[in-house]
DNA sequence: AATGCGGGGTG
DNA sequence: CACCCAGCATT
């Protein structure tokens, strides 16, 4: 049975939950500043993706890409390449693209109506509440995977979390507990709440400033909440590659913009039926992605002379790199894996 | 409303 | 092994 609970006692827990980010908040480098481009490219970065893992490839960004001008001005292969490793490489075409569109939309100001940020490519409700609310100061819940957590839990509320009206139900759920002008801490205190004491397992219950408040906790049913109810089911799928190599260079080509990897770099899929007898060796990597399994077959072709890779390069529209040069690019995880462990020897 | 999209960490 | 993470675009 659940109990109507007064405004005035979400509040209540809204200002707990801001004592204690003020004394516990993490120090991260994206907390010492409201310039909206970088908690905008701290946001796209950190879609889907834990601090420790995306705290790097963040500072990297920033300093190769310290503005929007100097985002806008890259080559799309650059910011490729800056997002090497982080998955989901569509938020990085989405960004680049996004720079272009303030530039020209919004003469290169970052626009301030979260309205207007929404409609920024790559920038969900999630991104511009975040922004809105860090960098000028609107009043809007900024609700991930850390609110789906934390406020099902203290209000042991059973609403499906995986279903689309979440996100509202939860906005309503944090706006009540979000005190007047400090809606950007909120937001950020509810992240490190999610993540340093709220966690998905184990929480330390026992450590978090909510414990008196928190139903779920008091049931002693903290394993309940959140409800989701979506399970993601990866398939099969097996793919097969040449690397193709004469003298220290071998064959690369673009991806498509459609499916798996969009734009990152691989090897040929095709070549030709003679080549087979070039074959030394063989290698089968298994490759685990959320929603796939792959199988990946990769043949090690060493041909005999640079022109065989010449004139399949002009006629399939592949590039003949060194190693020097394939560190430019961005390749998908196993095969920059298979890169390392060709070249290895060298260095 | 449902699905696809990486890579890494955790129990 | 299953589940999750500072979600979004597309259909």
């Amino acid at each position: 049975m659940k109990t109507k609970k007064q405004n005035a006692d979400f509040l209540h827990v809204g200002r707990k939950l801001l004592d204690w980010y003020k004394i516990h908040g993490r120090d991260l480098p994206f907390r010492k500043t409201s310039d909206p481009y970088k908690i905008w490219i701290c946001e796209i970065i950190f879609q889907q993706t834990r601090i420790e893992q995306g705290l790097n490839h963040y500072n990297n960004f920033i300093q190769r890409f310290p503005d929007l001008k100097t985002l806008a001005a890259a080559e799309n292969d650059e910011v490729l390449l800056y997002w090497k490793g982080l998955g989901y490489y569509s938020r990085a075409l989405n960004l680049h693209k996004a720079a272009h569109q303030i530039m020209t939309e919004y003469k290169g100001v970052f626009p301030q109506e979260y309205d207007d940020i929404l409609r920024l490519k790559g920038v969900g409700k999630y991104t511009a509440a975040a922004i809105s609310s860090i960098c000028f100061g609107k009043k809007i819940p900024a609700v991930d995977g850390n609110f789906y957590r934390v406020l099902s839990r203290v209000f042991a509320d059973d609403f499906d979390v995986s279903k689309s009206k979440a996100f509202d139900y939860f906005s309503d759920l944090a706006l009540k507990a979000m005190p007047e002008n400090e809606a950007g801490t909120f937001n950020e205190a509810m992240m490190d709440l999610g993540s340093e004491i709220c966690k998905p397992k184990n929480p330390l219950c026992e450590n978090c400033p909510l414990n008196e408040d928190c139903l779920a906790f008091n049931l002693g049913k903290i394993q309940d909440f959140p409800v989701k109810t979506k399970k993601t089911k990866p398939t099969d799928l097996a793919l097969q590659y040449s690397f193709v190599e004469f003298e220290g260079e071998f064959l690369i080509k673009q991806r498509g913009d459609d499916f798996i990897w969009k734009k990152l770099y691989e090897f040929p899929i095709e070549v030709p039926k003679e080549w087979n007898a070039f074959i030394t060796r063989q290698k089968t990597v298994l490759h685990k992605l959320t929603h796939k399994n792959l199988s990946i077959v990769i043949n090690h072709i060493v041909v005999e002379s640079r022109e065989m890779m010449e004139i399949f390069a002009d006629e399939n529209g592949f590039m003949i790199v060194n190693e020097e040069e394939a560190h430019q690019k961005s390749f998908p995880k196993p095969l920059e894996n298979y890169l390392a462990d060709r070249f290895k020897s060298k260095l």
